[in-house]
DNA sequence: GTGAAAGCCGAACGATCGTTCGGTCAAGCG
DNA sequence: CGCTTGACCGAACGATCGTTCGGCTTTCAC
């Protein structure tokens, strides 16, 4: 019973990185099995005998996709020894991600609505797990202050601003996939990098709290070998 | 023919508020000319007298949504007299635009690949319009040195740094729709000083620079009337 | 008042959607 | 090696899609 399940897991993954590339471009309903069928070459009933519906493919894809994120993120961010450096891993862990998976990144946050109530409740589970990962490196950061011995008054950071940091820290992520070109806007570092500097100090903050900028990003390239990112192993949520 | 012509204008906007909603629910291709006649509780038939087709509401949707954010946020930023404030009333005028039209924001968000490669390119263009007011704030920006008398070593910011911070800037702008709560997470006003204060001077950045912030918030209070945000007048593109 | 024009709608058309059925075929366990 | 199991597929079903047709109603310019 061991290389059926092998040959049915990778037929599996051929179905979802192929509902990727095609929801990626039409939208969840603006795709259809059949071209599902073409972009896969097998034919059109062969997807019911692997998942229940269109749906369940649309669900299981953004089931995988998070389970991934998730752990990719969490790894990155306990080999980090100070907040600076952990947010910059995590943002060069879900860079990365955008990079390599950049039909699945526009799905996730495109068709997340597309899934009926009790899916998506489970879907958003995933994603306030993930937003809670990020949060937490901002908090803190936000109470390390940079690394800086005390923090000013300047420097003191409410809940509520933190909060919205975070989520303008997700709309940059958020958003990369849907305009780098990697010819003209770099490698997976140099996108990192530009993220990291505008939520640690913006553009053109000139401050002690810049070098810790620097000291979290090229420590980070000795921390971070390249994430496997490979699909998670299976288990219902 | 005057009254002729505004009923038939007002319809047409009706129509559009109607297919902003729909579409932003459940996406251009989820979204069916029967959900749009029981929306507005006008017949099937009703829509082809007042577009030529589907397609048409969506492409016109877009067009009038760019004209309206390029022409407020062209105001504004001539209003400022420095690019720290520029920069400022350019985002408070995306955010009051995303909080008043939800839905339309989620639209270009999410539905610019629906249109056939003529009239994407034409919307395209647009966008291109929009982001090049933002970008060259943040390039002002970023030679002024954030209003300090010169900008040091660490101060200067390359084209291509630029570019990217242009590219997070309108990540975080294009974000808010999903998550902003007005309960919870504040008027528009706080919303802007949140993305404002990032892409100024990030999340704990203590330097004297910091003090630029406050000035350009403060002072833009004064300057940035609540915008008109009225939709554009017709004419073609 | 009157004629032309525009908004409006019920009904229907062809196309295409997600899904199912019945059966073929090859592969792997006992 | 035989047999079971599951991947696979052609064909078809009912439903629903965007769009159109023909005619009815309203309304503004003259």
């Amino acid at each position: 019973m061991n290389a059926r399940a092998a040959r049915g897991a990778q037929s599996r993954v051929e179905i979802l990185e192929a509902a990727a590339a095609a929801i990626a471009r039409d939208g969840y309903f603006g795709m259809t099995m059949r071209d599902l069928a073409r972009a896969t070459g097998k034919g059109l009933a062969t997807f019911y005998s692997h998942f229940e519906s269109k749906e369940d493919v649309l669900f299981e894809l953004q089931r995988d996709a998070f389970d991934t994120l998730i752990r990719s993120a969490s790894e990155a961010v306990t080999q980090a020894p100070d907040a600076a450096t952990q947010l910059y891993l995590f943002i060069s862990s879900h860079v990365h991600y955008v990079l390599e998976h950049r039909d699945v990144m526009r799905v996730l946050v495109h068709e997340a609505g597309a899934l009926p109530p009790q899916r998506r409740k489970k879907i958003r589970k995933l994603k306030e797990a993930y937003f809670a990962v990020a949060r937490d490196v901002l908090q803190a950061l936000a109470r390390e202050g940079c690394g800086a011995p005390a923090a000013s008054a300047l420097g003191e950071v409410a809940d509520a601003e933190l909060e919205l940091a975070t989520y303008n820290l997700f709309g940059m992520l958020n958003w990369i996939y849907s305009w780098h070109h990697a010819p003209t806007h770099g490698s997976a570092a140099d996108v990192a990098r530009s993220v990291h500097r505008l939520t640690l100090c913006g553009l053109v903050a000139r401050c002690p709290d810049r070098r810790a900028l620097l000291r979290a990003e090229t420590l980070s390239t000795s921390l971070h070998r390249p994430p496997p990112l490979r699909p998670p192993q299976g288990g219902d949520l």
